[in-house]
DNA sequence: GGGTATTTGATACAAAGTATCATTAAGCGG
DNA sequence: CCGCTTAATGATACTTTGTATCAAATACCC
């Protein structure tokens, strides 16, 4: 019988490993097991983790994961773009569509916890703007919405 | 002799602990010496600082602030909105024109630390209309812009 | 498969933020 | 000004989040 790789189950992760694994090489980065590990956990709990949920999910797979080796290998995916890290709740998610460099903005439910990465040019140019106009070369902008989502106000009577 | 008042030093910090009374009067909140204190200490730092390094400024006067203590009182003080709280370098600041309810947009100097607070109609448009959208009846905005501001470009030779 | 620079493991620690409950004081009415 | 009531603080201990250091391991190139 075949090998029986624990890969192939979920097509849109497997896409998004090979995708770091390019990205990688064409960058001349080592690509390691907890890197892939990491960036898989994050793909598969399909929302934002803190590192230390992240770790939890590590642990029964890989038991010397610690705190400084996930915050590296996060901190390398964020550099790679492929892994973002969501200020206002301290937490990380895989990018939802990590084929362009881009600065993205998110939407978070503070009821269900979801959370959308969108792309907005209309915000994109009037951040750029109002850095111009106070004179700030920016490289980093964090935009981060929070609020309630039309299924968690939907399904809230009232309160 | 007139009592010796240590206020009046500064007009402009005079005005915002006034106008910190006015607004605890106006919604029935009791102002308190921390509170007075924690606010005081922010805008006479004149930039950003974290709840602990709030607490070191404080403890000189107060020997018995503590962690908790002066996080009860941000949590205060934001809630009347006379500070805000900086989500992408986990430090707090006073607010720069506490006249009008606003949401504002950061501009933050990665290499002097400056903070530049902004009120940007076109971002403040742009970030409602993505919320409506997706869907989001968005309650709180995080635009925090991080970058070089023009001064420290310009002393910088290169890197 | 071996060599080397990079990454990880292990440990310890630092920084940021919160829970609890007995004690204190702000603001109000008299 | 005094005492009452309720909200806020003090004290303590704890949780969560993030880093420093250096020896041991391993990804990648050949
Ligand atoms: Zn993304
Ligand atoms: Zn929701
Ligand atoms: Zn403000
Ligand atoms: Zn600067």
């Amino acid at each position: 019988m075949a090998k029986s790789h624990k890969t192939l189950r979920t097509p849109g992760l497997e896409r998004a490993l090979d995708r770091l694994e390019h990205l990688c090489r064409a960058r001349g980065q080592r690509l390691t097991r907890q890197r892939r590990a990491v960036l898989s956990s994050l793909l598969s709990a399909g929302r934002a983790l803190s590192a230390y949920e992240l770790l939890e999910r590590l642990r029964p797979e890989d038991a010397k994961s610690t705190p400084a080796s996930v915050y590296r290998s996060l901190d390398f995916l964020m550099a790679l773009g492929v892994v973002h890290r969501l200020e206002s709740t301290r937490s990380f998610i895989a990018c939802e569509h990590p084929e362009t460099p881009h600065w993205v903005q998110f939407l978070i439910c503070r009821r269900c916890g979801q959370v959308v990465e969108a792309e907005d040019e209309r915000i994109a140019a009037a951040t750029e703007r109002l850095g111009q106009r106070l004179g700030f070369a920016l490289d980093q902008r964090v935009v981060e919405l929070t609020g309630v989502c039309e299924g968690c106000r939907g399904s809230a009577a009232r309160h």
